[in-house]
Parts: structure tokens; sequence; C-alpha cells
DNA sequence: TTGACATGTGACCTATTGGTCTCATAACTT
DNA sequence: AAGTTATGAGACCAATAGGTCACATGTCAA
């Protein structure tokens, strides 16, 4: 399979957007730990994280009998290159900067 | 289906992928002249394009009987920022500016 | 070394998805 | 009006993906 295509199959799945989101907010968590975040069986977290380590994702380190899970952005940010040039991302973030800041503003 | 869902799933496909590609390429071209770009019949192309405009990455806008497509980078930066905040920008895009210099120059 | 803890493998079932086809509507051209 | 062009809706089938389970390996601690 290619490469991006084993990133693009791996965001496509809820639970794992929600293992990178809990890996976003904090680094170096093992199965166990991010298992007790699911409402799923160990073995399907694993499944998923392997999933998404395969796309390089997630990169993991051993640590004795634990497996650390960290967040890798740069396929995120190749995604966004490959479709927003530097000219639309001037406009795209103005944009969206803006619909924060009212968002923020009732 | 949740908002992001449908923009996930539709990056899942490579078909859809190229379909995005020829439109970042050039905007506003109808369903038969990118169909000819794909190896497939009108019906899947027609269906690829659906689910792409539903999850609002395509953007239409009818004129005649010919129905003009155009690329939406608004989902693909929003992408972006769920994992990747201001500060882990800096240094993922200075890495992959550095690696696309080093494959420039053999 | 014995038991508890942390993770890995492969079989299995069900639900979803990609692609094609038949049928149908609407608009331009002459 | 008639023929052609551009697109749309839904049935259908084969392939794939999500989730669970039984079983297995390696590691720590007493």
């Amino acid at each position: 399979m290619a490469d991006d295509d084993l990133v693009f199959k791996a965001l496509a799945d809820p639970s794992r957007r929600f293992l990178l989101d809990l890996l976003h907010a904090r680094d170096g968590r093992t199965l166990t730990e991010l298992e007790s975040e699911l409402e799923m069986t160990r073995f399907g977290v694993a499944k998923h994280l392997k999933v998404l380590e395969e796309a390089g994702l997630v990169v993991t380190r051993r640590s004795g009998r634990e497996k650390l899970h960290f967040l890798n952005p740069v396929p995120i940010r190749q995604i966004h290159d490959r479709w927003i040039d530097k000219y639309t991302e001037r406009h795209v973030t103005a944009l969206l900067d803006l619909k924060n800041a009212l968002e923020e503003e009732p």
C-alpha cells in the first residue's frame, strides 16, 4: 500500500482520530493507559494503534514491558501542503482566524 | 454522520484524492471533463464527486446543464490545525522545507 | 520461580464501501 | 420537436475494515 494511502486510511476512523487527540494532549502514553479512555477492548485499541504506527502518524519507544506512544505531526503537515500552497494558505488562515475570533466573542 | 467524519472518509480513497489533485491544478471542471482523467465509468466518478461535495471538500456551481467543481481548502486546513499548533508548526515546516531543499539539490 | 502485568498474533463475523449497471431527468442545438 | 449532451438515483455484488475472542510471549517484583 502506498505511503499516503496508509495515512489517509488511518485517519478515516473516529477512534483513531480520538487516539491522536489524546496523544496531542499528552504524549508518551502506554496502550493500557489509552485503552482506559476508549469504550473498546484492549485488542481493538491495539489494532488501531498499529494502524497509526504503520502510517507514521504515531511513533513508539519501548521501555521494559511498556510501549510508549508519541504523535508525529509530519504526515499531517504533508496532507496540508498537498492541496494548500503558500498563497492559498494566507487566505485560509486569515479566514479561519476570523471565524475563531467571532466564535469566541458572543 | 459528523462533519469531520465525512471529510476524513472522503479523503480515504485514492480516486477521490486524485480528483482533488486535478481540481487543485485547475478549478471549475465538469464531471465529463474529470471523468476522462480516471479509468472508471462516469457513474463511479459522479459518486466520488458527491462524497467530496457532501464533505465540503468540493464546492459546485451549476451553469446550464453543466456542473462546475471547485476545490475548497478550508476543511484541509482544519485537519492541520487539529493536531498541529502554532509552536509545532514552526518546527515541522522548517523540517519539511529542509527536506525539500535537499531533494532538489543532488 | 511463581504470579501478575503489558503487549502481540491470528481466526472469525458483521457492516461498510467501491464500482458497475439500468433507468430517468433536464438542457442545449438545429 | 427531435436528437444529443450532461447529469442524477437506486439496485446490486465483491472486497475491505472494525471489533471481539482464544491463545501466546515477554517483563517485572517478591
